[in-house]
RNA sequence: GGGCAAUUAGCUCAGUUGGUUAGAGCGCAUGCUCGACACGCAUGAGGUCGGAGGUUCAAAUCCUCCAUUGCCCACCA
């Protein structure tokens, strides 16, 4: 009869959770709430500093590439950002998670270039400028939702009415105001550099644009004249027209002597002033430790160049033909200016040498033509110029010293040793890129003016006009180059609060007083140089003040084999179908539990299907509470006066755990949070006190009110399923709301002998409960157990005393008790079960039994006892003592656990 | 070439400033269908912590060297 009133009960819920009949419509409760958007906190939640100020957090979302489909490093990134932003709503602060998007221009300018011409055939200069931008953002509109309503199925609590777009009106604004900024103060300066130039698509190609192949070419030693006192090396003959110096390692003993000497020859026809230099880039064992200088065509000696102040002679043209001032080979491709070159050295006997060596070689990715590395006109930001307006730092000094100073912090640390070199080797910015998509530079030069230009310095005024707005009249053009993405994207924490109109007069006003500096940058670690250098430096520019506090970095997602996850090896697990097949908080879990900040992470399906395991289990936790616990036992207050053993147990345990979660999520040590949290879960709660609780059925306030701690816990790592349990509990508000526990003391928690003693007696309650079922024994009959606290599980089980009297029957429990001796006893009662725990221990008869081991047992025990009783003993004793003692015990293997217990039954 | 990391159970990884017995999940073995959960429960096997030295009363943890793997940067004239 009872039994069918239960099970009618339990039909209510469903017994295994569907993440799927839920996740959608609690997202949509969230958002209706309003929660996300930090000004609609209530106000009661919100806690203050000491000066009266509430307090914020704010993250930034680094914006996903427009284009972009979820992937699970994505997922990575917002399970933990995720994270601290639901745990510090609870906590009290004006939580703020901004979204947006990357306009990502070289990236998405390839995807349509791509699609244009599978689809149509048609290039982007077939359509012009205009017609292609059509194209690009004709196609972002189709897919730029996409990405977004990924985000949303992951759970993420972002705050979306302060949605960004890096390429949107008010993005526009910002990158433009920043760049007159910077032009008016002379930091963004227009200059030559070397450009990796594809002699046939015509453009420059981006570093990563480039492919490095190995390939067989020959290196050629010569003299470039008789007078030239030593030979040197080159692959590039034709290049040799250039040279302006030629360099040797100062290490080198053979050419010291040579070191700023100044050499006038003819090379093949062509006059040559050579300096010798030294630079410690010249490698003394390659070819012959001399290095002819070539500043426009090869980035190191472009480098060379530039430290030593050489003149910069241009060989080769955009078409990849030899310039027109240098005789015969003048307007000759490449190739054949070499031959021509080589032949003539031949002739004059200053060809020494001739091998085929093995070569890395760039070459255009997409026509693969090789690169040919040309100086050309761009726009640079200095990171050396001191400002003024900084205290007379430059944006590479202020960038370094805000972390040296531990302004900003990383988090693993080793990054921080990372950015620091990087930025100690940090040249001038160069932000103009060669393609149309993005932010075009807002500079405008007079269609008549020959913009020969080195410098910002000589710019000339009149033929020049920077502005955020364009010039009036006809007669100028704006500059064909647009930003390069990072040059917006490194605004983002400030562009998206609403700078510059939140900025007035050196005040912050609005969102970017109250949100600005954010609290914690959170992205993969291999932008740590492209985009969080750019940040720190240009928050520090227009703000003076830092983008953020912490850097967190993660790791990059990888396949359960350890490669990167691509769709090209098929390896890849999309996001959508596992959200959708085990639900997003299995999903979050396993991208937060089992990885630690700045390792790779990998990831199968089995770890995801492990973790849905265990949100069911919490599910079905919650299912028996309610199922048996009637709703006005809900918000009782727990009676501290009556607890039962059991009951003090797990509140004590609920503190530690609480305290430790919080501590470790406080260090951003999210696994072992959700490790200690699922460890609580199941092991203590799950298996042990509900076990326990059913021992004495009925009203048990406890079993509620630590659901109701666990949802809190549990919740910013899975938020859905502890949103939708709490719903079930009668919760009058949304739990994204609730406010997290404190670590109280409740004076509830055990003290060390007991909790010793009673982790011996866990195992032995249920094993009771079991005996009870299996034996069908009145539940309310009383049992009485003896344990000898002094032995260990293992031998009780084994040795046949108690233990296994329990599991084979309650009758031949009475039986063996008989035997034993009892003294001391401590006494506990655990609903119907009379406990009675016994240090006493008969050794003689332990003795007999096994007797060669208690010998080492007893032994080892005394040994360990001085150890433990006199650390002065050991700390003083002279090191031969300590190593005979040693040497005593080496090669015994003895379980400690076994020693242990026996060391309290020797007390 | 320069730098950073990793190497712990069959697999994937934890291991906080050196300190009682090196942990977890998966897998494996055995037994459980008893009133939340088989997406479950119980019990168990499995490790000289990559190698060699060193420091220390004490080393997976600190130092040195070596080996293997991965990543980042520079780029070969």
């Amino acid at each position: 009869m009872e039994k069918e009133k239960f099970l009618k009960k339990m039909k209510t819920l469903p017994s295994a959770y569907d993440p799927r009949d839920h996740e959608p419509q609690i997202y949509k409760k969230w958002e209706k709430s309003g929660y996300f958007n930090p000004d609609n906190l209530p106000e009661k939640l919100i806690k203050k500093d000491e000066a009266g100020k509430e307090l914020t957090y704010t993250i930034v979302l680094p914006p996903p590439n427009i284009t972009d489909k979820l992937h699970l490093g994505h997922v990575a990134m917002l399970a933990i950002e995720d994270l601290l932003i639901r745990y510090h709503r609870m906590n009290g602060y004006r939580a703020l998670w901004i979204p947006g998007t990357d306009h990502a221009a070289i990236a998405t300018q390839n995807v349509v270039e791509k699609k244009l011409f599978k689809e149509k055939g048609t290039t982007r200069h077939d359509l012009g400028r205009e017609k292609f931008l059509d194209e690009v953002w004709k196609f972002l509109r189709e897919t730029q939702s996409t990405i977004l309503r990924q985000i949303k199925k992951t759970g993420a609590s972002l705050n979306w009415s302060r949605k960004a777009f890096t390429l949107d009106e008010q993005r526009e604004k910002a990158v433009g105001k920043m760049f007159v900024d910077m032009y008016n103060l002379g930091i963004i300066y227009r200059g030559e550099r070397i450009v990796n130039w594809c002699p046939r698509c015509h453009s420059t190609l981006a570093d990563d644009e480039v492919e490095y192949k190995e390939q067989k070419t020959k290196l050629y030693t010569f003299k470039y004249s008789k007078n030239f006192p030593f030979t040197i090396a080159t692959t590039r003959p034709e290049t040799k027209l250039g040279d302006t110096a030629v360099a040797v390692n100062p290490k080198d003993k053979r050419y010291k002597k040579y070191i700023g000497k100044i050499y006038e020859v003819d090379f093949v026809g062509i006059k040559l002033k050579l300096k010798i230099i030294a630079d410690r880039n010249v490698e003394m064992d390659f070819g012959t430790g001399a290095l002819g200088v070539t500043p426009a065509h090869s980035m190191v000696d472009w480098q060379i160049a530039e430290k030593n102040n050489l003149e910069i002679i241009k060989v080769i043209g955009e078409n990849g033909k030899v310039k027109d001032t240098f005789g015969k080979y003048s307007n000759k491709p490449v190739a054949e200016a070499r031959e021509m070159i080589v032949k003539k050295l031949k002739e004059n006997n200053l060809l020494e040498k001739e091998e085929e060596i093995e070569n890395n070689l760039s070459f255009c990715y997409r026509c693969d033509t090789p690169i040919e590395p040309l100086p050309s006109k761009q726009w640079f930001v200095s990171v050396d110029k001191k400002i003024k307006r900084l205290g007379n730092k430059s944006l590479k000094e202020k960038a370094i010293e805000a972390v040296r100073q531990k302004q900003i912090e990383f988090i693993p640390e080793r990054f921080k040793k990372r950015y620091l070199d990087w930025m100690e080797n940090l040249h001038d910015w160069c932000i103009s890129r060669q393609i149309w998509f993005g932010h075009r530079i807002p500079v405008w030069y007079k269609k008549s003016s020959k913009f020969k230009v080195q410098s910002w310095k000589l710019e000339n005024k009149k033929e020049i006009y920077v502005g955020i707005e364009p010039p009036t009249g006809k007669s100028w053009v704006q500059d064909k180059d647009t930003l390069d993405t990072w040059f917006s994207s490194g605004m983002w924490t400030f562009s998206t609060l609403g700078w510059p109109d939140n900025f007035k007069n050196n005040k912050k006003t609005g969102d970017l007083e109250k949100f600005h500096p954010t609290q914690v940058l959170e992205t993969g670690y291999e932008i740590l140089t492209l985009w969080i250098s750019r940040m720190v430096m240009l928050s520090l520019f227009t703000l003076n003040e830092i983008p953020f506090e912490k850097v967190y970095l993660h790791g990059m997602v990888l396949d359960k084999y350890g490669k990167k996850m691509s769709k090209s090896k098929g390896n890849g697990i999309d996001p959508i179908d596992v959200i959708n097949k085990f639900g997003a908080d299995a999903v979050r879990l396993s991208l937060l539990i089992g990885s630690t900040p700045g390792n790779d992470v990998r990831i199968g399906e089995k770890k995801i299907e492990g973790h849905r395991n265990f949100v069911n289990k919490l599910w079905n936790i919650s299912r028996y509470i309610l199922q048996n616990q009637e709703s006005e036992i809900r918000n009782q207050e727990i009676n501290y006066k009556n607890l039962t053993f059991a009951d003090k147990w797990i509140l004590g345990e609920l503190n530690k755990t609480i305290k430790k979660v919080s501590d470790s999520l406080k260090n951003y040590n999210f696994s072992a949070a959700g490790e200690k949290l699922k460890e609580f879960t199941r092991d203590d709660f799950a298996d042990w006190y509900i076990e326990v609780s059913k021992i004495e059925k009925g009203k048990n306030e406890i079993l509620v009110y630590i659901l109701k701690q666990l949802l809190i816990l549990w919740h910013p790592f899975i938020p859905f399923v502890t949103e939708e349990i709490w719903k079930n509990l009668d919760a009058k508000n949304l739990l994204v709301i609730e406010k997290w526990p404190r670590e109280k003391d409740y004076k509830a928690g055990l003290n060390q002998t007991e909790e010793y003693i009673f982790m011996k007696v866990q195992s032995i309650i249920v094993a009771v409960r079991n005996a009870r079922a299996k034996y069908k024994i009145e539940p309310s009959k009383k049992i009485k157990v003896i344990i000898y606290a002094g032995i260990d599980y293992e031998m009780i089980k084994n040795e046949g005393v108690l233990i296994k009297g329990l599991r084979t029957g309650i009758d031949k429990l009475e039986i063996k008790e008989k035997g034993v001796k009892i003294k001391d006893a401590v006494y506990l009662v655990v609903g119907n079960i009379e406990i009675y725990l016994t240090g006493a221990i008969d050794i003689k008869k332990e003795k007999a039994r096994n007797k060669k081991e208690l010998e080492d047992l007893e032994k080892y025990v005394s040994h360990l006892k001085k150890k433990l009783e006199n650390k002065n003993f050991i700390a003083n004793a002279p090191k031969k003592i300590i190593k005979d003692e040693k040497a005593k015990f080496k090669d015994q293997k003895i379980k400690i656990n076994k020693i242990k217990t026996f060391l309290l039954s020797l007390e």
